[in-house]
DNA sequence: CTTCTGATGTAACAAGGTGTACAATAGAGT
DNA sequence: ACTCTATTGTACACCTTGTTACATCAGAAG
């Protein structure tokens, strides 16, 4: 906003081609972000001269003056919803962190995305599901819900790796949860099952993590501290995207098998309601 | 996107410089956008010509390259809002819907509410943690944290319900977590807990749940429906606000178990960093 | 301990960018 | 038509930036 306010404060003082700069600038922002004297002169049409008049006349010392204002107008831009200032009961900062981590996780499973991860797990022969600490939670919510929707899903426990795993073959999913510190077994374990032919599908916290290197069906998750440990929050709504997707792919097959989890409930009268 | 794939895919290729560096520009992607070679080595604090190098490994012909590639894309998603309408559909109101059920967890949970739910755990003998189905994610994020806190906290399992909590007593705690229809077996072993007068902190999703009639000490969720099925995001958001809390009581005590906790990851080598 | 390899930093260089002095130009008023 | 002034373009000097060649360093292998 505050380029907008420099320019409108001046706006009765700027000359003719001043004033196609002015409307340069405003129509695209990257041409002072991104751009420099030479490349914003040729988009105007005039010299690069008038473009450092232009800055001095906003009252900035030069281009460069200019361009680090505007530069740091966008960056307070992407920067601003975690800022937010409120009130400081205790809870709110926590209730920020969370609510931001929900909205990137949206951000970052752009439908193609999602998709893409959640494709393999409609098809898969087997779907194994591999996870550290803090993604524990995820890892129980997609087991649960997709063992709902399809048959052989199978969670995998640290102290079992080997014994359940021995069986993975090629046509398989494995979808390993990993986070921050990469607890060693998931690691090794998504490894080993990448060796074997194993489709490997990652929810992991970065580009950096060792099991990035390992698949291009992958998404990578902000995850927020909640008091001294990372918060599963992401990871549960992914895992629960997911199966949603699934779900949908499957169409009626997950209808059916619901239907048939239904009766057994039913039968074995496991709801109060 | 594209960055990051780039990152992710030569990640274990990395040196130890170039892993600060991709560190620094994943964090703060101006460096790259808005910086240059000068900047940014100094940010890592490395040379300029480990820049060039790390763009290089990347895949570019130089840092410039790299930086026009980071520039496209943040362009790109300047402009993306207007497809986002199309493609997105389907995810929109799903994300309504969790956004809107977040936001409601922290409007029941005051900090007076949770306090009143996490003293209990702080001092109880013993924690049990019971969960129905789409709860368990909750349950588990609950019985993780805890655990890592403090001493003597149990997950209890349907099928093994009666031998484990054959030990309860007064002085104990049992966190039960329960939505919708219910689980039976849930609802029983919170009576049974009740009645031998151990103090039963319910997380359910209304006043006419058969939990709420057992405890005062409870709260009341609103639970979204993803896809077929109930979310389990509202329970692992409390769960993790109450082992914050427990930990901001316990102080000291649960700093030491942590630490205590560390030393030994650190003895196993369970992580990879 | 020595050697070798790869990673890292230093320094030089070429290219490109900014700012300014000065010349050219256009336009208004006489 | 002439002059004066405000505006714009040109040219140049200076500085910054990206790149590359070379030297140094650290660490693994023997």
């Amino acid at each position: 906003m505050s380029l907008k306010n420099d320019i409108a404060t001046i706006n009765d003082r700027l000359t003719r081609t001043q004033r196609r700069i002015a409307e340069a600038v405003i129509e695209d922002e990257s041409l002072l972000t991104f751009g420099n004297v030479t490349t914003l002169a040729a988009r105007v049409g005039t010299s690069r001269a008038s473009i450092v008049r232009f800055a001095t006349k906003l009252g900035y010392a030069g281009f460069s003056e200019l361009q680090q204002s505007a530069r740091d107008e966008v960056s307070k831009k992407r920067t601003r919803p975690s800022q937010r200032v409120r009130s400081d009961a205790s809870l709110e900062p926590l209730q920020d962190k969370i609510e931001s981590a929900v909205r990137s996780v949206f951000e970052v499973l752009h439908q193609d995305r999602l998709n893409g991860m959640a494709s393999p797990l409609a098809t898969a022969n087997h779907v194994w599901v591999l996870s550290g600490e803090t993604s524990r939670s995820g890892a129980i919510a997609l087991t649960s819900g997709l063992s709902m929707v399809r048959s052989n899903v199978m969670l995998v426990d640290e102290h079992s790796t080997g014994r359940e795993l021995c069986g993975a073959q090629k046509g398989d999913v494995a979808v390993v949860f990993d986070f921050s510190r990469y607890r060693r077994h998931a690691v090794d374990a998504a490894r080993m099952l990448a060796d074997l032919g194993v489709t490997i599908v990652a929810i992991t916290d970065s580009p950096l993590s060792p099991l990035s290197s390992l698949t291009d069906i992958r998404c990578e998750l902000d995850i927020p501290a909640v008091g001294p440990f990372d918060s599963s929050v992401p990871a549960v709504i992914v895992a629960e995207l997911l199966v949603s997707q699934v779900v949908r792919e499957l169409g009626d097959k997950a209808r059916d098998r619901i239907d048939r989890l239904e009766t057994l409930w039913q039968a074995t009268d496991t709801f109060l309601i």
